[in-house]
RNA sequence: GUCCCUAUCGUCUAGAGGCCUAGGACACCGGGUUUUCAUCCCGGCAACCAGGGUUCGAAUCCCUGUGGGGAUGCCA
């Protein structure tokens, strides 16, 4: 393997769902491994026994197969820098802990746990208070640690100077020494934190692009000089404007489970199309600086560039979605869309069911987000209740009295019809409305609201009318009729 | 509190000193086509946070202020 391939990972804890901005991260980490032929690595970030979920690794894995992001190495794949998950790596850690402690770079802590309010506030009395055993002895602290204390490791930080780096989105990065905090390295458990355990397998899996969220940016200096302390090169930053929500009282916030949808799955569930989400995720904070919006997986490689990431934070836009989700559904095939909408329709074992291409057809143009489709097409499923206003149409000059003349006349020529077609049904309204020299809107208006008891329909009488099937036709036109009189 | 980041239409964004009376898209509002709605056309509304500099010239560079977001966990 040449050295300069570009090595990218997506390291997610395994939360039990995937949040649209973790999706997206791991998103601008293929495109910037795969736009310049690298590769893309998995790795599980479960330090953290407490927030362990059950399945969650598989939730991972299918959002990531789903979206297409197919990773070259990972817990599941294999790759030659496993483990790939960070509970399987544990006994790294601590040599690489202990060894900053003999260089002075860390030291043992013994202090109990700091508290912190359910709000993950810091209720101690002295939060940025320096801990009591930065300078202890470290012979004595090596016997404490010997005689079976418990302990933790912390990072011993220089407060003196000023810590710069540049960042591939950002710039130059600039922050006091004095700030940073001796954060900790390797829990009680044994356990590496978050922070640690990166640095550690960034490295050694020889990842040269770490991509992550922008609140990574003020705490980047600790992870420097750790990669300092070893004597190892930093990687290149590429730090992600963060995805924001817009709360009920307007103000917005990082976007979380409150703003609505947010993982993959629950969008998928909702009837976002997984292509539609990744197209619109991946213009969330990215842009190819022209003004096409509508990409393929395959052009959204090809034309991502590192320099087309924004800075400024970005609100996840739910209109903006549909729109382009709806832009998707109209470039499917037919069949395609046939096949995918009628498991949200939930029509199996109906009449509906067997006119469904068409129907489908007839859905796929006014069609947002797949899940609208029950709601469209249950007039067919069950005669709606509805007023007979309805019949009211100021462009047809329709009303509740000329659809009842039009109805009664229209009455005995459908029960008269043999030939129960989409076209032969419009064809007797068409000759009926030339006869009569009456425009044809008026004629459709009065049916279409006697068949469907609905202003707005996926096609019109004629499909309606095939679709109900010649008896259930008869009987809602006489119903109408009853009505009206 | 301290620190970091950020700032163009309501939203996503183009814009890297003159091409800007600021472009595109969503949303919204009109009009046309259509048996309804939608699709599809066509049009409209709507923004450079404020104040100082630098410059012949600033949305673009600098400073200050303000707004917004984030970090400050033995969470990630």
């Amino acid at each position: 393997m040449s050295s300069n391939t570009v090595r990218t990972r997506f390291a997610p804890s395994p939360t039990g769902f995937m949040h649209v901005g973790n999706l997206r991260t791991a998103l601008y980490a293929y495109l910037i491994a795969k736009s310049q032929g690298g590769k893309f690595i998995l790795r599980i970030e479960d330090t953290d026994r407490n927030r362990y979920v059950e399945g969650a690794v598989d939730v991972i894995y299918r959002t990531l197969a789903t979206a297409g992001l197919l990773h070259d190495e990972g817990p599941d794949v294999g790759g030659e820098y496993g483990p790939y998950v960070q509970s399987e790596r544990k006994n790294m850690y601590r040599p690489y802990a202990e060894q900053l402690v003999e260089s002075g770079a860390a030291y043992y802590c013994f202090c109990d746990k700091t508290e912190h309010d359910s709000n993950g506030e810091d209720v101690s009395e002295n939060p940025d208070q320096e801990c009591c055993c930065r300078n202890l002895d470290p012979a004595i602290a090596k016997a404490r640690v010997a005689a079976g204390e418990p302990f933790a490791i912390r990072q011993k930080i220089n407060k003196e100077g000023i810590s710069t780096y540049s960042d591939a989105v950002f710039g130059e990065i600039t922050i006091e020494n004095k700030v940073l905090d001796d954060q900790i390295l390797l829990k009680r458990d044994g356990m590496p934190t978050y922070n640690f355990a990166n640095v550690i397998d960034d490295h050694t899996m020889n990842i040269t692009h770490v991509v992550r969220g922008s609140e990574y940016l003020p705490s980047t200096p600790k992870y420097n000089l750790l990669y300092a302390a070893f004597g190892w090169q930093p990687p290149e930053y590429v730090h992600l404007p963060m995805i924001m929500g817009r709360n009920e009282d307007g103000t917005i916030a990082k976007l979380s489970k409150r703003h609505g949808s947010v993982s993959f799955e629950s969008l998928a569930a909702e009837g976002y199309l997984p292509a539609a989400i990744v197209n619109y995720i991946a213009l969330l904070g990215w842009s190819p600086k022209n003004d096409r919006e509508i990409f393929s997986f395959e052009e959204l490689v090809s034309m991502f560039k590192i320099s087309g990431l924004n800075k400024s934070a970005a609100v996840f836009d739910y209109d903006k979605l549909k729109w382009m989700n709806s832009e998707y559904i109209k470039a499917m095939a037919p069949a395609e869309f046939a096949k995918c909408s009628k498991e949200f329709a939930k029509i199996a074992g109906t009449n509906v069911e067997t006119y469904w291409d068409m129907l489908a057809g007839l859905l796929q143009p006014r069609t947002e987000i797949l899940s609208e489709i029950p709601g469209k097409i249950a007039f067919l499923l069950e005669q709606p209740e509805y007023d007979t206003s309805l019949f009211n149409n100021k462009k047809s000059k329709c009303n509740p009295e000329i659809a009842l003349t039009i109805l009664q006349e229209l009455l005995p020529m459908y029960e008269a019809l043999e030939n129960w077609t989409p076209e032969s049904i419009t064809e007797l309204v068409t000759g009926y409305a030339q006869t009569k020299e009456m425009k044809l809107g008026l004629p459709m208006w009065a049916l279409r609201i006697a068949v469907s008891g609905c202003a707005v329909t996926p096609g019109g009488p004629g499909e309606i009318m095939t679709v109900l099937g010649k008896p259930e036709a008869i009987k809602r036109i006489n119903q109408a009729l009853k009505m009206l009189a």
